[in-house]
DNA sequence: CACCATATGTCAGACTTCTGACATGAGCAA
DNA sequence: TTGCTCATGTCAGAAGTCTGACATATGGTG
């Protein structure tokens, strides 16, 4: 019953490999980000916002893998909390570019640290080529999965 | 500023490009299982348990990388609509063996076809190699992030 | 110009998952 | 036996994210 033709292999599937990746990171994450009062989304925000100033609330969300409604949310709080600030009224269009304050410039930078570490754990005992054959692997993937053509 | 020292580089980073592969797979997967109205966490349940017929909850929530209340939440609607049979109560302890029950199974079944569609194309354009290859990249991670020793 | 497709920001409601907490049972050691 | 530790099932409430919907702005095309 363990593995007929009909089912899915999951000890052998890089689908549910990749998942498992991806869940183990995301808790490695949540364990230290939890400490600073942040969450996964909190912190890719402020990250992108720091290499990318002035993202507007739609990129953010793409880059930080959720809906804009949900970054919206997230947005919003924010700037409640002095992290982030949005200009009241769009210069041109609707687009509403954001800026970290220098309070959330300091709040990244502890979490920044934070998850490096996590990051340069999971590399540990791969090798150059190891991570770079990896992240080949997984641009291809990524390709596949939003061009099936 | 898009690469000062103190920042993570997302675009070289493989935890950002883990992410990025997941939430492709998982947004794929999400497309093929809601005309069966399905969720992944829904799906990932059943196919666990035609793999391994009587598993627990706990168990079932750790397959699933899910916390055994959300498992919880999902099993007993699964097996209010028919899906899954539980004793009533423990013959030992207090766990309770879980059973697909025939409509479960056939569910299942197309469920399991459209995945398994779904992670072929996601490995389209790569060979057997770079597939064994990713796969020791992504055990190698999960094995760092979970035992940081 | 008018029209249409696309993208954006936002609100509202629902769904899924999570954390916290509790009681129960197994396993092991003193 | 008693006590301790760990795992399990479950309930309740909170948090995060999602889908659906709407108004608005842009860009291209007739």
């Amino acid at each position: 019953m363990s593995k007929d033709g009909a089912g899915v292999d999951l000890d052998k599937s890089l689908g549910y490999l990749l998942k498992e990746a991806s869940t183990a990171l995301r808790i490695a994450m949540e364990e230290v980000l939890r400490p600073l009062g942040m969450t996964v989304t909190h912190y890719s925000c402020l990250e992108l916002l720091a290499q990318r100033p002035g993202m507007s609330n739609s990129e953010l969300a793409r880059g930080a893998f959720v809906t804009r409604q949900s970054m919206n949310v997230l947005l919003q709080a924010l700037e409640r909390d002095g992290y982030v600030t949005r200009p009241a009224e769009a210069a041109v269009g609707k687009v509403l570019p954001a800026q970290l304050t220098p309070r959330g410039r300091q709040s990244l930078e502890e979490a920044s640290a934070a998850v490096r570490a996590v990051e340069v754990g999971m590399l540990a005992g791969m090798t150059e080529n190891e991570q770079e054959s990896a992240f080949r692997a997984l641009r291809s993937m990524v390709h596949s999965l939003r061009d099936p053509a």
